[in-house]
DNA sequence: GCAATTTAATCAGTATACCCCGTTTAATTG
DNA sequence: CAATTAAACGGGGTATACTGATTAAATTGC
């Protein structure tokens, strides 16, 4: 499968940088590969990773609008509407308009859905496991806590904007449906 | 912009884990905001983070063959296709068959290709720092560090394994021009 | 020297991940 | 209460990022 060669910047190129310097190649690169291992590891499911975050985020915040899934998974808002319809189709999910304001859309899971969802845990933590396997078990905290810290800081970048990371067990007191 | 609530796994949900606790969401969500940051600070160039990759790989590999593309900028064979033909309309590239080999289609940048290249960088610079400011400079490192760890160790997987890393002065004879 | 295999591209199809713009329904205001 | 504003969707459009099948050219085996 062609063995690789990082090149430096080439002579003539103009350029002082190399792709592998690059924090988004980088960053596009972990994610090529953390979609293909979760795919080959949840296989039998055949469910993406975009979709397993949306059945998660229904499993915690059951009868959501789009809005909220899309604020849940971190996930743009169009996007969400075009994952939704592919679990109604599958059967995984129901929408229904919301019966206070009709403007919105209310998804929750049927009971197929609960069960994949419960299900596709140990294949995505063995996706994780297998991703993460090449580093120590104190790199693996260093890495996660430094992703975590990024992404907290830069959440409101991009459309997708999870609702926050502040406060984890502090202020979620209840979690308001 | 919605203030974001990170929610505990829900009581009933059958689920031990938070999406923040997973790897594949962090890198995603890394991935999104990277991509919108760096649509932002290059947007007078019109050009996408995976072509820029692609003229990156074009400037360091001259006339080079989509395959060898796709190796040198860690993108999919079929997809490079696409982003070569886009930047053949914008006559940024030209492509021509092989004269040794005619199955292949070897691209080269045109003088305009090669001048927006160049020109980007600060742009892109500037888009790299952005994303990472929220980090230390020691915490910069570390991350650098162990994307850089994780991806080489994982660069089988994914259908577009970069050309590795191992050798970078070593087997790069003169970087050919 | 020619059949079998391998290789470089291409094509068709699916799923993200966005944007912009318009429509419907609610909420707010004058 | 009518008129405006705002919120939630929906449709259309672009660009990645793949899978799998097919085509055509080069290489290999015999």
């Amino acid at each position: 499968m062609a063995m690789p060669t990082r090149h430096k910047p080439a002579p003539g190129s103009g350029l002082t940088t190399t792709l592998w310097d690059r924090p988004g190649y980088l960053v596009r690169r972990l994610h090529q590969i953390h979609v293909a291992i979760f795919l080959e590891e949840c296989a039998a499911f055949n469910i993406t990773p975009v979709q397993y975050a949306v059945i998660t985020a229904l499993l915690n915040v059951p009868d959501a609008d789009q809005i909220t899934i899309a604020q849940e998974a971190g996930i743009d808002r169009t996007n969400v509407a075009d994952v939704l319809s592919r679990l109604e189709q599958r059967g995984l999910v129901i929408r229904k308009r919301g019966a206070a304001d009709r403007r919105m859309r209310i998804a929750s899971l049927t009971a197929e859905g609960t069960r994949i969802g419960r299900e596709m845990e140990q294949a995505s933590l063995r996706a994780q496991a297998r991703f993460m396997a090449p580093l120590s078990p104190e790199k693996h905290a260093r890495l996660m806590a430094l992703m975590t810290e990024l992404v907290e800081a830069n959440n409101e970048f991009s459309r997708a904007p999870a609702r926050a990371q502040t406060d984890i067990a502090a202020d979620a007191p209840a979690d308001p449906v």
